[in-house]
DNA sequence: GTCACCTTGTAGCAAGCGCCACCGCTACAA
DNA sequence: TTGTAGCGGTGGCGCTTGCTACAAGGTGAC
């Protein structure tokens, strides 16, 4: 999918595409690059055509949640947001798979808004998904217990690189929960023991 | 503040102001009124001309949590978005003052946002300070202990309505917080005891 | 092979918080 | 005045989670 045409929310208009890729610069990047950091100044709107990003809050003292990630064909709406009233960021976004990135000058979004409709759908779209998504985060820190919030990002990252096995530390998934690595490891050990996964040295898969 | 002409958000734009009060039907609602409940279908836009609105989150065994206010001349993003794309409202909307609301019809919406680049500006606005509202929440429900986002809440309902006195018992609180009411009345009792309230049957007072 | 580093397993402890139970007090209406 | 319903204070218990500390096994560089 090297080529924003082939993807679904802009398969309807080749016109916009072609626009897109004309005024915007674009990247390769691997797995771990740094595109947004908070109270970062955002220069330009991120518009993922191939791999995945990952979007997550950050506090004071270090520790970190993920919120979301953003897939092939889908753009940063805090890149949007930030960029349309010079803002900085208030989230960190990195690189999950490696990706091809175009980076759109801010610059160039009040005219595409004006003479794309659909490109102007397209944002809301995605705003629409954001919010549901961070409403989503919401809930489970809220109101779920660690071990289910657990199964639920596994199941995400399962989805999300297509194979049945998940390649990340336990450190890793304590970061992306905002949590302790000893937390995981002993959650992981609990669901071993009840059959709903296996455990292997930096990989994991559910059965 | 009755008009909409009044507000910071509109000032620039009487026409604007005109034509959405020509569009729109106009209410005015007591405290407690419920706008929007999950699930629900949404048919108008809302902004709030007068008075106040509070957004919360529920989970499935009826626990509840406080997102955000919406305040006189703001709008809901979430109805904005829902009514969009006919889908149906992820949280509950309250009349917290006594207001006075807009019912904009949804069908109005698109017409709008093409003749009236400062309504989608506006919008824009709106959707960028609830996303980085809804950040916050994040924020504090993950890394904060209670007795500091209590105390924040005690500042936030202080703040909108003006006046020194908070009116609240123990069980709403605990409501917009998604705890419970003995959680908050040890809390309370704390602060209390370290001279940072002051208590009182049904109100509460920052000192 | 060995050394250094990274990852994981495990035990133990304490804080935070959700929840139950119960009591006393206030406000208001009959 | 008495009844009643709602509000708030308090003690106690147990679960979940965060944290420290340490041991054991894996992996890659040299």
């Amino acid at each position: 999918m090297n080529n924003l045409n082939e993807m679904a929310a802009f398969r309807s208009s080749p016109e916009l595409v072609a626009k897109l890729n004309s005024v915007s610069i674009r990247k390769r990047l691997k797995a771990g690059s740094l595109l947004l950091q908070p109270e970062g100044q955002i220069r330009s709107i991120l518009i993922v055509a191939r791999g995945s990003l990952k979007v997550s809050r950050m506090d004071d003292e270090g520790r970190e949640l993920l919120l979301y990630y953003i897939r092939a064909g889908e753009s940063c709406v805090m890149s949007v947001l930030g960029g349309l009233h010079h803002d900085t960021s208030k989230v960190k976004a990195e690189v999950e798979e490696d990706a091809e990135i175009l980076f759109l000058p801010i610059e160039q979004l009040p005219w595409l808004i004006r003479e794309y409709p659909e490109w102007l759908d397209y944002i809301f779209r995605l705003y629409h998904k954001r919010f549901e998504e961070l409403l989503d985060v919401v809930n489970a820190i809220a109101f779920k217990r660690m071990d289910e919030r657990l199964l639920v990002l596994l199941r995400k990252k399962q989805e999300l690189v297509g194979k049945d096995s998940i390649a990340a530390t336990h450190e890793q998934l304590a970061n992306e929960l905002g949590t302790a690595r000893v937390v995981i490891s002993r959650l992981l050990k609990q669901l071993e023991d009840s059959g709903k996964v296996e455990l292997g040295r930096g990989w994991l898969r559910l059965l």
